[in-house]
DNA sequence: CGAAGTTGTGACAAAAATATGACAATAGTG
DNA sequence: CACTATTGTCATATTTTTGTCACAACTTCG
């Protein structure tokens, strides 16, 4: 597996070594820049998979660099996590509707970083599959952006869609309500968890032909898994 | 509420005041260890729910202790807050390596160790095993959150589930019901302790195929135990 | 054997979790 | 801009789980 490469922007040294550290750890190569300016090209030369951004910096701040990300075409896709001193809600509020996919307050343990790494980069990548994925009678197709079931066309909202395409590929596994939240919805939500129940249950009946839908299995006080092993009653 | 122990290990008597003090304001039980063997014996002995170790001490090092806890069964889940006076890189990078859940650099503020206690034990209280365990012909597998008896599927309550998870992670032991009610229901529980005895018989029904469960075994006037060692009559 | 203390068992009502349907707000679309 | 589809939330039904109790069964010990 070849390694996601992190820049790290920060302007302590200490600090930046002390991430790297952590990141050399749990096997991930990484940059460092020690500002938004320098930032900004190597995320252009070295295209990095991630982007762990200090919020309060001398000169260009954070933000500033992150709204300069959106914008510019090239660096558009790049999550970024924020690293914030504050646990003021709406410094959280205004990094998030800037564009970070997280963040994480300092200080924070090695082991929380490399969790909201591994989970942002999880993200990132469940892109839809590049192959159609059939199960059972139910045929999943990226490609066409379709689904199928014994060829009749299902309809449902993209919302499901997305659902569906992360269930199937991630199967026999079971998803907490969060969990699901942060795949599907994209990360940086503030949404009630029984939203998750709605969309589940409006899957449920899109594909379910004549009554009964026996993937999506509901895991009492845990959440829910797509399983095809068929459970008896 | 019944608070949690932590055990203190360090060699200096005044750190470990220091340290006991504020583990004292903030709730805290606290034991104290002043050197990795005496520390061992009373991992075993009280069961603390975190270790604070301290790097640095003659004799055994702290990471030989954190190997030893690794190794041996009875204390394979007890997370462990490395104290070190270093920020060099290695040490990090040994510590977490060995499995220290985070680690606080020399001089630190009570808060700032509080404030890291409350993290790893929050932390460490949502956690279930990662990997699948068996036992006989009972398969748990904490991934798809399945039980399983010669591939049929059981179903039990989340209650039972986390009971099980238990007693698998701690077999051959006994527990006394107060001690089972703290870990499963999650410590500050106040309620009747015949409560257990009532999901031991729930848990026992549902893993007992033809007849009989040979794993829970009760210990009159001490609690249960979980064991795959056949005990004939 | 009988008394006193422990543990097993089934029942049950309260509580918790989930399913479902409806609705207003929002985003897309032509 | 009007129109439709989608979405998140809520209120309400339905289902499952859970803690406790009453009583049966069992142990221990005199």
């Amino acid at each position: 597996m070849n390694s996601k490469t992190i820049l790290v922007v920060d302007d302590e040294p200490a600090i930046r070594d002390m991430i790297s550290t952590a990141l050399d750890v749990a096997g991930y190569d990484c940059l460092q820049a020690e500002n938004a300016q320098q930032a900004h090209g190597m995320i252009i030369d070295e295209q990095p998979d991630l982007v762990l951004l200090d919020w309060m910096m001398p000169g260009t701040s954070g933000i500033e660099l992150i709204r300069r990300l959106q914008r510019d075409d090239l660096t558009k896709n790049v999550p970024v996590i924020m690293l914030t001193a504050k646990t003021a809600e709406d410094n959280m509020v205004q990094g998030l509707e800037s564009g970070a996919d997280d963040f994480i307050t300092k200080p924070f343990s090695p082991r929380a970083l490399i969790a909201r790494i591994n989970a942002v980069l999880r993200r990132a990548e469940a892109e839809l599959p590049q192959e159609p994925i059939q199960v059972d009678r139910l045929l999943f197709d990226p490609i066409s952006h379709r689904v199928t079931i014994d060829n009749q066309p299902i309809t449902m909202g993209p919302t499901e869609f997305r659902l569906l395409s992360f269930f199937l590929t991630h199967q026999e596994r079971v998803y907490s309500r969060d969990q699901i939240l942060d795949h599907v919805w994209g990360g940086n939500v503030y949404m009630d968890e029984r939203t998750v129940d709605v969309h589940i249950r409006r899957l449920r009946k899109a594909i379910s032909l004549e009554g009964h839908d026996r993937f999506i299995q509901t895991v009492r006080g845990a959440g829910y898994r797509f399983s095809t092993k068929v459970v008896e009653e």
